[in-house]
DNA sequence: GATGATCGTCAGATTATCTGACTAATATCG
DNA sequence: CGATATTAGTCAGATAATCTGACGATCATC
């Protein structure tokens, strides 16, 4: 019985989370093994100069509220800090502390390997096709990006 | 300051959640409003002839027992029944029920809107071709299908 | 300066998820 | 055939992640 070909969203979802779960196993191999699936959906979206946790929120999709109650966690573990924004009074930064700074040559290498293996398996061109289809899309499906 | 370009990961995952959120609110602007995203996700696995829990939960990626309490409560709402599996007498499969039938036209006509969204934007050539490298990738991505 | 929006947090409830242990049925192999 | 190992699903309990609603502080606008 020939499984149908599943929608474009299931098939993203494979991809997605095929990465993700290859990060999170060399991050966690590599030491920093109490970090969990949602903190690192929240870590990998700060910024250089540290990210508000609304804007944490937004482009991870979910709320504020679970937005702090992740980034609390991550603090306490000490991969991020908050810091005062000195913009705004009311908004502070979160920014990558001594931790977290220490995990992210790490997962920049299984990211680089994962796209590696893929680059490999559907050629360079294919590779880099899917990249530029998926920057494309970012603008119609990411709310944030526009 | 100009943002990074996200990672191949980031941007599958900015895809397959627009798609997904679609997906779920017009459902539940069609009355299927009782159905959560979790439940959703493991909902779209089942096959035509039902599937068993067991590959539910593997292709959902989640424990068994995730998937089976998300059957449950799919099945009390009347989406999904269970069924003996006549080749094993351990297993059961999961089926689409009355009520998730009526789910499936609306869940259909949303993917294939959003879809068509995407080739306007994209241009046919590179919907076929993102489709075509995610299928692909699928035979190193996906455990299942392997 | 008053008024309304925005930033983050507090409080509380619910949902989703996991690990470990268990029963029943099947498959394997001597 | 029969012992043993494997597989399918469930039960129990704990934990993690998520949401809605409300709030204080600050900012922006007029």
């Amino acid at each position: 019985m020939p499984r149908d070909e599943p929608n474009v969203g299931v098939l993203l979802f494979l991809a997605y989370r095929a990465m993700e779960r290859r990060v999170l196993e060399a991050v966690s191999a590599a030491g920093f093994d109490d970090i969990t699936l949602a903190q690192a959906r929240v870590f990998q979206r700060i910024g250089p100069d540290g990210t508000r946790l609304g804007d944490l929120a937004e482009q991870a999709q979910v709320t504020k509220q679970t937005a702090g109650f992740l980034v609390d966690q991550l603090e306490r573990a000490g991969y991020v800090e908050r810091v005062p924004d000195p913009s705004d009074a009311r908004a502070r930064l979160v920014r990558v502390a001594e931790r977290g700074r220490a995990a992210l040559p790490v997962a920049a290498a299984v990211v680089a390997e994962v796209e590696a293996e893929w680059a490999a398996h559907l050629g360079q061109r294919r590779m880099a096709a899917l990249r530029d289809t998926l920057v494309r899309l970012r603008e119609v499906t990411d709310p944030y990006a526009r």
